[in-house]
DNA sequence: ACACTTATGTAGCCTTGGCTACATACTACC
DNA sequence: GGTAGTATGTAGCCAAGGCTACATAAGTGT
């Protein structure tokens, strides 16, 4: 069966005609929405980190029901997430203590921090007030690839 | 107590001192994740409700298995995301038919896909590959609020 | 008509990231 | 040193969004 048919030969509608809107490829697709659901994956990952490495340096110390009360979450969910960057080797901490960051751990919130700051600043650059660009950057974030990233920091400079 | 000492009497760490990086408001910031919260529960009704609109437009039908290739995901992820459509009052379809969408889910289709081009153009604008920007807008298009999105669309214009 | 292929739907499992309720461990203070 | 208050941790629940495996329905072709 020759591809173009194949598609949509339940019910006998007949194969589609040019000069309709024509879809992006069907794999490429798949692709983006792939590739946004795995960033999606690491977003809490790296929040937690950027908001430890945040506290560590701002006040010393990274304690479960201050990173539970920045974040919003109840302390319970927010020593569950901390529980997941220990498994994944970027955070540690020993019982009824502040957390600290491994050096990957460490190295994710640097990248996440810098990022985050591009992004406000682009933000910003093309006319989104402050507040808002600091309310969207904080999903759009996690979002932006290396390749973007470059483009924003460029985008800056100039 | 006077709120700022109450943060961190534990092990009797001295109030902070003034002159550190000075972290965002507490409740502020819990707001901010808050939202980027939210809006990541409506990103999966956004996508399929576009993907659907897309099909139904081009193709003239909306099938479970054609949507979930286009997502990347097997056919019942897809299957059970469209319940949640229904759910939601956004789709509706019979047993072995295909997804229509109703007049709410037409609209959020429509609102989607405009935010989606504007967020592809404005990266393309500030100088990110096109093939980079489609890929980096599937994931960001979500967090952009109306008012940033307003501010996009002003900066293009120029 | 019967077989084959594809599409659709159901059942059941996993992980993540929310939550409440309860138990335990600190710290401070009198 | 005991008590009050806060922090920490555990248990158990829920919904979302992935998956595989299986069963049924619908078209296709000979």
């Amino acid at each position: 069966m020759s591809a173009n048919e194949a598609k949509s030969t339940r019910k006998g509608r007949p194969a589609e005609t040019i000069g309709e809107p024509a879809l992006p490829d069907e794999t490429e697709q798949a692709q983006r929405f792939e590739k946004a659901r795995s960033a999606q994956a690491r977003a809490v990952l790296e929040d937690y980190a950027e908001l430890i490495d945040d506290l560590l340096t701002s006040g010393g110390e990274a304690r479960p029901t201050d990173i539970a009360r920045r974040l919003g979450v109840s302390h319970p969910t927010a020593i569950k997430s901390i529980a997941r960057l220990k498994r994944e080797g970027l955070a540690a901490s020993e019982v009824n203590r502040g957390v600290f960051l491994t050096a990957a751990g460490h190295e994710l919130a640097a990248r996440a921090r810098a990022r985050h700051r591009v992004v406000v600043d682009l933000l910003v650059a093309v006319g989104v007030p402050r507040a808002c660009a600091e309310l969207d950057a904080e999903g759009m974030e996690h979002h932006v690839s290396d390749i973007a990233l470059a483009a924003f920091s460029r985008f800056l400079k100039r």
